[in-house]
RNA sequence: GCGGAUGUGGUGGAAUUGGUAGACACGCAGGCCUCAGAAGCCUGUGGGAGCAAUCUUGUGAGGGUUCGAGUCCCUCCAUCCGCACCA
């Protein structure tokens, strides 16, 4: 006797739209939320099933807020521009812009089945041009600012396919469609100078509520560490000018024990000092490390590699004479490039010594044994701390040693002298240095924003802003008025031989007039990345059809801050990070009334195969979310997808346990069908407490123990019919999971309208309390048996009660009481000898 | 390698945040209903011993703190996410 869901849903999906039931209203008395997901990338392969966990979990919310008279705001649109439809559109010989059409088609579709409250009259598009226009004109804003900049950087270059490629596109050293060589190759790229901002980003996460590990990842990945530049003379063979090396280190007062000097392959200064008798290894050994990535290079488990520039740095503390060497274990991106190696008191520098015989000169003692550990741990810990301090080298903080007159001070104190030491000399200075680097904003494909500046070599000398000395160098901003830039609807977009945008070859596109001189001029050719148009996508929702504005500041105003926003972690460090920098900077100019966009940030886990494995097309694991909606229905896969585990955690999809969570519905409708009206009896004990914890759970993102409640809750009823007013509780705290079900059970007991218009049951207090707990009695530590009794009872009460129990009597017999814990309402522990 | 997380029955997971480990669900076993099946309902179900009451063991491994540890501390192991041109 199973409920048929197919019908059900159908007819209330058309009654919401009918009725406009989840449009948010732009003014109003009721208190505004903005509740928001990320959008989805639109890709050829539908709706993953792990889309609907994150967006039911935020449904509830929204639906949950509205009953409790809230106006929200929860939107949808499309995160459309992207590699894979690129790809895809060049193996078939198909548009880019078609592919998309069709991709959101399906998109839409398939999360209107779901019965999700969104509000689909402000769906968006990033590929849309009336949407990349104010993307554009936002860029333009970042360019006028001064935070747009070209540099040159290098990028994976596939020698066979003749394109550039992603880091994802490189697998093991190759091409990841041809299998062909990969090398780096310098290319102008345009940036955003994200840097610029890194503090603010910082600081202003103690201002937000987001879980903490979302905040540790991005202080993380900011990684602002404050240390000193310092300054180490070459000694020149030649005897001519002498370079200096600026290294960064973050622990100044190990300089006197600094034996070498490391520089990343790329320096600049590395051809310059490298002796001729070196010149060949050096230079066989850049081109090898030019294959690494990053990771690569930074994995401690392979074997240092370096090499030897045959030149000389004076150590400016001990005035001796150091090895200068190129190793790929320092970063070019990072600090300057260039390290002063203490191997005694850092491990890489260690490993790197050790294999290739370098000095190694301990500079810090570490604090005596008893002083590293706290009282309370074990000796076995000791004993491990000991051997570590004396076969490995100490990175840890202690006392100064062999360091001159720095000997015998501590490390905070020896930072600060040694630092000030070498400001005094001229030799160095204190820093602050992020890991974060600037943000890479050109790519050299079709299926992305135009970048809307054009280049005019009449106009190389302008100044960037009227009455500014920095120049705009030949790129001058599209008018206002011109946007957008569209792009060129083409039939060949495939990448050019060149390393160009594939906008590069379409002429009559790329000559232009320049907006400032009228002359002839040429567009510039490479696009945004996808993180463009996902930057500031929560605004649009506000004002999605405003042409003159990308959002008025009036709706601006009303509805910013996004109250709560969910996405997976893995975009923790890139799309939240960039957003909020968007943001800020729109803040800064006077777009957007708030500094932070996201008021609260909360993550789900990622949905996985039934053999916990990652679903992907070529595994064969995929679940469609298409036939789940068909065989058990929306109402059945919503509450499943959140009951299948923790939601901040991946979890393993299983076809069982959404039929166990089918046959919850199903016994929910026999229910209501065979539902008697009764008045006097009351199960208010019973249902009252439990749809309370579902009302806290919802709030504390614990969906899956909310679903277990009301299965609980059903076990415990049986087939006994509760009060009107009861059921019509249950029904609408269960509306959010089960939409669909609850608006048709509610009809059929005879309620008018839908249950989305009804508000949140009060939770009647009286009936929350429970009069008496079971709890367990224990004789050192272990259960020996349980009473029953009030909550707050006293320990006399319990004693007694528990003495009355035959197996703790046997328990303490010829024993002596040495204590008695009572935790009222937790425990009784009685402790005997 | 660096940063973030996770680890509990045959399975997914729960545990009032230091207080009766295994809620809820799946699976399995037995029963009721039925001409039979499906559906539904009831009972049992971490391991070991016992007819049972009960005892014992048990939350990745090892150690520690505590009257009491899945939860706190230390060391280790395994797995997952991110690492900047995938989205």
């Amino acid at each position: 006797m199973a409920y048929n869901h197919q019908a059900i849903e159908q007819k209330w999906q058309k009654r919401w739209d009918k009725d406009g039931t989840f449009e948010a209203k732009d003014e109003g008395d009721k208190p505004k939320f903005y509740c928001l997901i990320e959008f989805p990338y639109p890709s050829g392969e539908g709706l993953h099933i792990g889309h609907p966990r994150s967006y039911t979990a935020l449904d509830i919310v929204a639906r949950k807020k509205r009953h409790q008279g809230h106006n929200v705001l929860y939107p949808i649109g499309w995160d459309a521009f992207g590699l894979p439809t690129e790809n895809y559109a060049i193996k078939t010989g198909r548009k880019p812009a078609d592919i998309t059409k069709e991709n959101t088609d399906t998109f839409r579709r398939q999360l209107k089945s779901l019965g999700l409250s969104f509000d689909w009259s402000r769906e968006v598009n990033t590929t849309d041009p009336a949407y990349y226009k104010w993307t554009q004109w936002m860029f333009l804003e970042f360019f006028k600012a001064g935070l747009a900049y070209k540099t040159t950087l290098a990028i994976n270059w596939c020698t066979s396919c003749k394109i550039g490629l992603a880091n994802e596109e490189v697998v093991s050293g190759v091409c990841e469609r041809c299998g062909g060589r990969v090398e780096k190759r310098d290319k102008e790229q345009w940036m955003i100078a994200i840097t610029k901002y890194a503090e603010r980003l910082l600081q202003d996460l103690d201002t937000v509520d987001y879980l903490e590990k979302i905040k540790t990842q991005q202080r993380n990945w900011i990684g602002k560490s404050e240390g000193a530049e310092i300054d180490f003379e070459v000694v020149d063979p030649q005897g001519s000018v002498t370079p200096i090396i600026k290294v960064f280190t973050t622990r100044p007062d190990t300089l006197f024990g600094a034996t070498y000097l490391v520089l990343a392959p790329e320096h600049e200064l590395v051809e310059q000092i490298t002796t001729n008798a070196q010149m060949s290894e050096v230079q066989m050994y850049i081109k090898t490390t030019s294959l690494k990535t990053d990771m690569d290079r930074g994995n401690d488990s392979n074997e240092k590699t370096g090499v030897f520039t045959g030149a000389y740095a004076i150590n400016p503390a001990t005035q001796k004479q150091i090895p200068i060497w190129v190793a790929d274990y320092v970063l070019t991106g990072y600090g300057t490039g260039a390290i002063m190696a203490v191997p005694a008191h850092d491990e890489r520098d260690f490993s790197f010594a050790k294999k290739f015989e370098l000095p190694i000169i301990k500079v810090i003692e570490p604090p005596a044994l008893q002083e590293v550990m706290p009282a309370d741990v074990g000796v076995s810990h000791a004993a491990q701390t000991a051997i570590k301090i004396i076969s490995d080298c100490f990175t840890g903080e202690g006392q100064s040693i062999h360091s001159g007159e720095f000997s015998g001070r501590s490390t905070a104190e020896a930072k600060k002298q040694i630092l000030g030491w070498l400001e005094e000399k001229g030799l160095g200075k204190k820093t602050i240095n992020y890991k974060l680097r600037d943000w890479v904003f050109s790519r050299q494909r079709y299926w992305g924003e135009p970048i809307p500046l054009v280049y005019c070599e009449a106009c190389a000398n302008l100044p960037l802003k009227e009455g500014e000395t920095v120049q705009t160098h030949g790129w001058i901003p599209v008018r206002e008025e011109q946007l957008p830039v569209v792009l060129p609807d083409v039939d060949h977009y495939e990448p050019t031989d060149t390393g160009e945008s594939p906008l590069a070859s379409i002429e009559d596109w790329v000559n232009t007039t320049c907006p400032n001189c009228f002359g002839p001029a040429r567009r510039e050719t490479d696009t945004m990345p996808n993180w463009a148009g996902s930057s500031w996508y929560f605004l649009r929702y506000i004002d999605p059809h405003n042409d003159s504005a990308f959002a008025s500041t009036e709706k601006l105003n009303y509805w910013m801050p996004v109250d709560l926003y969910n996405g997976g972690m893995e975009h923790t460090t890139l799309h939240l990070l960039y957003s909020r920098f968007w943001n800020k900077f729109l803040f800064d100019q006077g777009h957007v009334p708030l500094s932070e966009p996201y008021t609260r940030r909360h993550s789900h886990g990622l949905v996985l195969a039934d053999d916990g494995t990652k679903m992907s097309k070529s595994k064969g694991n995929v679940v469609n979310p298409d036939e789940i909606v068909r065989d058990y229905g929306a109402d059945a896969l919503r509450m499943y997808i959140l009951f299948m585990g923790p939601f901040e955690e991946p979890v393993p999809w299983s076809l069982n346990g959404l039929i166990g969570v089918r046959r919850f519905l199903d016994k929910v409708d026999r229910y209501v069908r065979s539902w008697k009206e009764v008045e006097a009896e009351d199960f208010g004990k019973i249902v009252e407490p439990r749809i309370k914890k579902v009302s806290d759970d919802i709030d504390a993102f614990k969906f899956n123990t909310a679903v277990s409640e009301f299965m609980s809750l059903f076990n415990d009823l049986g087939d006994q019919s509760v009060t009107r007013e009861q059921l019509k509780k249950i029904l609408v705290v269960l509306g959010p999971f089960a939409p669909h079900l609850m608006n048709e059970c509610w009809e059929l007991i005879g309620e008018t309208r839908l249950v989305e218009e009804q508000s949140w049951p009060e939770f009647d207090a009286s009936l929350l309390v429970q009069d008496e707990i079971e709890m367990g009695v224990q004789i050192n530590g272990k259960v020996r048996g349980t009473i029953v009794l009030s909550p707050n009872a006293e320990e006399q009460v319990a004693k007694e009660l528990a003495l009355a129990d035959e197996n703790v009597q046997k328990h303490l017999e010829g024993k002596e009481v040495v204590k008695v814990v009572y935790v009222p309402g937790r425990i009784l522990n009685i402790v005997v000898k």
